[in-house]
DNA sequence: GAGCTAGTTAGCCATTTAGCGAAATAGCTC
DNA sequence: GAGCTATTTCGCTAAATGGCTAACTAGCTC
């Protein structure tokens, strides 16, 4: 876990990842859900999911027996749309994450890693 | 080449990559130039050159012996900025970028690649 | 505990990536 | 063309990535 911004532009640069955070955009969905759309095994998958979760771009909690995962999209749009609007500061504009950006030991929306 | 976004994606996740945005933000580079800000090797730097442009990130013109180096930000804006607004649209608006996207073989800005 | 379902971890293989030095190409000047 | 600078392409090696199957862990039910 060298770099926070390579982490998560790592984690985005594969369609199979990009395509699990729309999906959790409407909402948490258990690791079996996810898997089953797409073609790839279900290990292959959890790996995905790993590399998201490593990279803080989602957050995972037990159900009883499954396993659901949530998007963490305020940690997407802070990271991403930071670098975007340091090298075309013209073309972006954050709404409102951007104040949250601050206070580092505040809340309890810390993630899992 | 299969994908652009992951193209995009791929090329944002290392860190010499992202710094050479960034110091092609304030205009165009000798390649020369930029690889003098790195501790990389001239070929190193090349081919993450290579990278940058495949993605269409960057563009390029020879002025006589050297080769010079300039940001494609709509580019970056356009491709980021969508997936961002797609996957987290409370957390990010793009600004005048967007209107430009619908028409495909408009004008000459589409890179050299 | 046996048996079941849900997920992850552990090996394994093939491909890609990132780094290097050496060699090739492009353009300039004499 | 010789010689110079600037930059890329060529091999090479080491490490990371992505996929799979097989095996393990976690939790539930009987």
């Amino acid at each position: 876990m060298a770099d926070t911004a390579s982490d998560i532009f790592a984690a985005l640069a594969h369609p199979t990842r990009r395509q699990i955070l729309q999906d959790l955009k409407d909402g948490e969905l258990a690791a079996g859900e996810i898997a089953a759309k797409f073609s790839a095994s279900g290990p292959t998958i959890s790996r995905h999911l790993g590399v998201l979760r490593q990279a803080g771009l989602v957050s995972e909690r037990r159900d009883a027996n499954r396993i659901l995962y949530s998007l963490v999209a305020d940690n997407l749009a802070l990271s991403v749309g930071d670098f975007l609007s340091t090298v075309c500061p013209e073309q972006i504009v954050l709404r409102e994450v951007r104040k949250k950006r601050a206070p580092k030991a505040a809340s309890a929306s810390e993630a899992t890693a």
